[in-house]
DNA sequence: CGAGTGTATATTGTATCCAATATGGGAGTC
DNA sequence: GACTCCCATATTGGATACAATATACACTCG
């Protein structure tokens, strides 16, 4: 008889939650940018001392969402106008590429996953979720690529500039608009046109980036 | 009056000082893949407790450079040989950009210092420090791109697949072939041959890939 | 003799304590 | 009143000690 093995607890430290949660809260903006994070404050929230605290500061700091320095602590990291550019950019060089390679693989599955999280967002219910919904749709395509390391990379990209997405899509037109633009994705998608998901996720990227000094305060 | 302000050690902490050393350990092929690293063990080689050990494993970790499982300790990371192929297709969509932006931008002693690197690998005086000649080589072109970004990013896809370059620079001709592609680089980039110079660049990265499997045990 | 189990040991994860450093405010001086 | 210096306090960096877990080996039982 075979024993469903579940793994709750078995990989995640204290660390790794912590880390897991202060991620969500920059990603989706309840914490704002310079806040600072004091070790004493987090240990205390999580009921542990500073050392799994200190960890996940450290892969926080690694991942590019908080800046600290040495002996005067961490606080939540923010963005340049031109470095947000410049993430844009990145992106725009490598999402085409990555779902390029990932439409010729995508199983029904994944686009039925894909167009559900599109429908979702249109329906636009609830505008808290909107950027959860946002950033499944294009992991979820993407995922079928089968290069890992690349999505490893755009999904820290990704989590970079998370919270001005979510920010965007808060504009007058920015939902509509990246609704519309998803639609057309998964179209193309569907068709097995690599080239032309590729060229759509590309233009959705770049037209993102021309937005940005929009709202920028 | 101006202080010229040195950093030493005010921006240095323990754990970067062990960080930096295992990781040139690790990119310099001395520590092969597998290698269990014991905090313990590193501890004492740097006379430290295994707090800044661990911080050091932790972004290591975070590098991509070692692999770590929670209670079992980490090991020096390998590559299979698909993913040194996923990573050479990374670098050969992000460098030739990167060099694309940066020629415009590249000073005088920019191409001098390059030209330097260049010179110094060809005459081939110590094969230990042709790997380190190539990646000042190429390092030293990208800086003049002003995306930090990128840059941060490729700094460790490179710092991933380094020990897999060094090696290839031992195989018969590899170092020959290096040489001449650096020179045709440098020369495209002295033209302000942008575009050619982006081209040489990611056929020089795919020449490396399409090499891998020669020298892949 | 082999499979499974219990235990000893090694190793990592976390808590607590001390050291080093930054920050802010107050005393003193001009 | 403004500036400087100094010190108290808060906060982080690191060391030591303890808890949790994995691994290896001996042992039992079929």
């Amino acid at each position: 008889m075979k024993i469903q093995s579940y793994d709750i607890s078995r990989t995640a430290s204290a660390a790794t939650l912590i880390f897991d949660a202060i991620r969500e809260a920059i990603i989706k903006g309840e914490l704002a940018q310079g806040e600072p994070l004091r070790q004493e404050d987090i240990a205390r929230a999580f009921n542990v001392s500073r050392i799994p605290v200190r960890e996940a500061l450290l892969r926080l700091e690694q991942h590019g969402l908080i800046t600290s320095a040495r002996y005067k602590g961490a606080v939540v990291a923010g963005l340049s106008l031109d470095e947000a550019r410049e993430i844009f950019d990145f992106r725009a060089l490598l999402e085409p590429e990555v779902i390029r390679r990932a439409v010729p693989r995508m199983s029904s599955q994944v686009l039925d996953a894909a167009s559900q999280c599109c429908e979702a967002f249109g329906r636009g219910d609830d505008p808290m979720l909107w950027g959860d919904l946002n950033r499944r749709f294009h992991t979820t395509l993407y995922a079928a690529s089968d290069l890992p390391y690349h999505l490893e990379v755009l999904n820290k990209a990704m989590d970079r500039i998370d919270p001005y997405l979510r920010a965007q899509l808060l504009l007058s037109d920015g939902m509509q608009r990246a609704n519309r633009e998803h639609h057309m994705i998964v179209d193309a998608c569907r068709c097995g046109q690599a080239d032309m998901a590729a060229d759509l996720t590309r233009q959705h990227i770049l037209g993102a980036k021309e937005s940005l000094s929009r709202y920028w305060q």
